[in-house]
DNA sequence: GTAAATTTGTGTTATAAAACATATAAATCC
DNA sequence: GGATTTATATGTTTTATAACACAAATTTAC
């Protein structure tokens, strides 16, 4: 178990943008009703049809959201880094959990009851403008997804999804070197392709010099033209 | 223009959901700020990025959410029938539109500045409450219409569109045909794939009296296989 | 009311990506 | 630390769907 004191500096410093927006009575509600999990690499953190209860903040690590298709199929949905939010759209929406959400590598986890949480949203504006504000931008990204992964063909997709990485957890001190150690499928995933295909393309981005790969450890070596390939298709 | 009178109806009836959140005052600033268009068929009412300003509610007609992809291709993101918003995401998203939006038919939409929608949501929070719930299963809904357009096949994207649309606008009076005068080019906008095999598709499935089909007049006629059609793909 | 434009319908061809097969390399487990 | 499982890699075949081509029907425009 971890040290109060600890609690207190994670809950101050890491859920800055949704502590400040709370009063000081709220931020005691909220701490009082606080604990946090550790999560191993692979572990779920919930499944698809599940009743959603908590609100999720990942401390440390990465996550990624994710929805099971048609036979084994498996579509990555969003990931996310520390300090963001997850887990609260479907208590929102009154539904069962439409996705599963589990741990890329060790995490940790800060945990509320929703249910303090909306009751603290239905007195704080600023809380629940904090909601809207996240619940749009992740529909704004969910439809422009729904055109990268029709539209664009098997290289634009898996360009797409290498710099949707960059972007989202940064690059090594090197500057080019992915921040992230994900398996080529999981990798298929993200970009809805078979995991034969990502492969397949990662080398052939490899022969074009676009990138370095050294077992999971990818470089980005040519930004400029995998941006071009994403946004050509 | 339109009588005050029937204005009030308009708005104390047809805004219904988001106008039972208001206080009297509420109401008062809305009504102020509130006016209303007609559209005509196909007509434009936003386009993809241009800056969000305000918040539309559809009071008669049929409007769709769709986004423009590589070359010519398009995609239907969602549906809207009265009443129901449209708009606000950009706007709260804090970033120009991502998608377009049209009349299917000729529509009469409610208009009110986001700015005065925005300033009331900071007081009220049922409707900082109606939009959180409202974003949250728009974006379970395009978690999900990813999984329907990347890994189902063409016959299941099909039947899933055909009951999307009688799910959304219902059926005449007959019980079957689909409330809805659509093109072939829309109907595959909405099922991602070409308005030939949108058309191919439609002949077989009369073919195998799962509908009936008399131009633009679509008949549900045998429902429960359209829908498993729809769920192995 | 007729011409032009658009939409619908269908056949044929081309192709992107999945499916399948199998080998090697790496990671994990007693 | 050797055995077993899992992940990576690559070649081949199959298939779903786009692309293309054109005719007929319908709608729109003047």
């Amino acid at each position: 178990m971890i040290k109060k004191s600890s609690l207190e500096r994670i809950i101050g410093d890491d859920l800055a943008e949704l502590w400040n927006a709370l009063t000081p009575d709220e931020k005691r509600i909220i701490a009082e009703n606080f604990h946090y999990e550790r999560y191993k690499k692979n572990q779920i953190i919930y499944a698809e049809s599940e009743t959603p209860e908590n609100l999720y903040c990942l401390l440390e690590g990465k996550v990624k959201l994710f929805k099971s298709g048609i036979g084994d199929r498996v579509q990555i949905l969003r990931l996310y880094r520390p300090v963001q939010y997850f887990g609260y759209r479907a208590y929102f929406a009154r539904e069962p959990y439409v996705s599963s959400a589990a741990a890329f590598e060790p995490s940790v986890l800060g945990i509320i009851p929703m249910k303090i949480v909306e009751e603290i949203i239905r007195k704080n504006n600023n809380l629940a403008l904090f909601f809207i504000h996240e619940l749009s931008r992740n529909l704004g990204g969910a439809d422009t997804k729904i055109i990268n992964l029709t539209q664009k063909h098997i290289r634009g997709r898996l360009a797409e999804a290498l710099l949707l990485l960059a972007d989202n957890y940064g690059y090594e001190g090197d500057g080019a070197t992915l921040k992230i150690y994900m398996s080529r499928e999981d990798l298929a995933n993200l970009s809805n392709m078979t995991t034969s295909n990502a492969i397949r393309t990662l080398t052939s981005f490899v022969s074009e010099k676009l990138i370095l790969v050294d077992g999971r450890r990818i470089r980005i070596v040519n930004e400029p033209q995998l941006r071009k390939i994403s946004k050509f298709g």
